[in-house]
DNA sequence: CAGTGGTCTAGACCACTGC
DNA sequence: CAGTGGTCTAGACCACTGG
């Protein structure tokens, strides 16, 4: 008999993860603290500095801390922007000349870039839901306060939007649902299907994430009063960044 | 003139599982195929045993690999539950005695555990939601086809479900939300805000999560119609089982 | 029992940061 | 230029898996 040990002992780095861990969620590090360095942990653990870079690995992945080269690695702040669900598609934000985004940021100052606009195929599954493969492709980048927060990629059937302001960069007062609207094919009704995981590295140097930090995606589908399906709008954001808010009645 | 290196050869850890990265998105490599494992890269690619480790450690912080002791490292899958946002909460569900759950599981096996109902106090932004602190406390997990997917945490002003069964592990047909009707408290309109982010230690180990997993986080209100909070729901999701879906109108 | 991943040591060189 | 994190080598011992 003698020992009981039911749980026996966590590895080395794993306790020094552990403590770090209560030090930042206690408050007792803040937002831009300095941990200690591989260097202070070999010091004050006797370890070896493999051991130490995964103490701060797991910190890192689990998205409290950011390493920064040749410095340190760093407490991470969390900020995050209300995107309120049913409130910001409402008609009344874009039926009188202001962009959907508008919304979100709350005077927080915000940019688009990387405005792609093109012609092509609409992926199987978008395909599937618009009725088409010929497709209009609107993709373009969103920033808050300099950062960048979300991908967006925008399918519309082609046959519907051919020759109209949606098939040029700049759309106009109220955006592409005023003009959908427009063209007779105002957005009545909205599905969004949401999902989180870890970003593909593609999506990570896009949206700039540090390790550690999971997107959400937004699979967004416009349809008219009709029922018809006019848009399908996929979004990638910095989960660390957001928070959604949906309201609904039972 | 000569060199332009705008972009110096990535690490050699990042172009092995860069390799390993396109054969599983491509599907050439499926569900639960093994992967490569540390003494083949290590063959294969003449490096380091911990070069290889971190090749696959990229892979399973991105949640498309999952490593088992002693087998292999294996490709991940992914069958999310659907779970109907606006749908799921609907008065049809709850109002002629089926539990909320139904309308996730699809027919799909699940259970409830680990139930425990207390009476404590709230914290600081649930009691202000409440507009009090003296809460019950409802903690339950939720399993789909046996795996554990979904944590719970409901808290219910105490003086208004004092007494009732709400305060007991069984609250009969059509759960909490009938009782609080039975109440005269029924709810009929919900506010939910979603977030994501990488599970804390014992979330991670309640879900029984794999490196690469993200939580999605719900935080629910129940109001009534005269829009009285009667429930704050907390739930955390495993990431890799759901995806949310939430209709409404423009 | 042979192979696998999990942990750890003790070095090394590099690019970058901040003083 | 001293310190930091980023990458890599070449070993080692362990616990666990599977045939």
């Amino acid at each position: 008999m003698s020992e009981s040990p039911v749980s026996p002992e966590p590895p080395i780095y794993r306790r020094i993860a552990d403590g770090l861990r209560t030090s930042i969620l206690s408050g007792e590090l803040r937002d831009g603290d300095r941990l200690p360095g591989e260097n202070a942990l070999m010091a004050q653990h006797g370890i070896a500095r493999a051991t130490a870079r995964q103490a701060l690995a797991v910190l890192i992945n689990e998205g409290l801390a950011v390493p920064k080269r040749g410095s340190g690695v760093y407490v991470r702040r969390f900020k995050p922007i209300r995107r309120h669900g049913s409130r910001r598609v409402a008609h009344s934000q874009w039926g009188n000349g202001r962009a959907i985004w508008d919304a979100d940021a709350h005077g927080r100052a915000y940019t688009v870039d990387s405005v792609k606009i093109s012609r092509g195929q609409a992926d199987e599954e978008t395909a599937r839901t618009l009725g088409c493969t010929d497709v209009w492709i609107r993709q373009r980048r969103y920033s808050v306060d300099g950062r960048p927060v979300q991908l967006a990629t925008s399918f519309f059937p082609a046959d519907l939007v051919e020759g109209s302001p949606i098939t040029r960069p700049d759309t106009g007062p109220g955006g592409v649902y005023a003009r959908l609207g427009d063209l007779g094919h105002a957005p009545a009704r909205f599905s969004e299907e949401v999902r989180a995981r870890m970003p593909l590295p593609e999506e990570a140097t896009a949206l700039d994430l540090p390790a550690g930090t999971p997107v959400i995606l937004i699979s967004r589908i416009a349809f008219t009063a009709a029922g018809t399906p006019v848009e399908v709008n996929k979004m990638v954001l910095d989960a660390a960044g957001y928070v959604l808010q949906y309201d609904f009645d039972a």
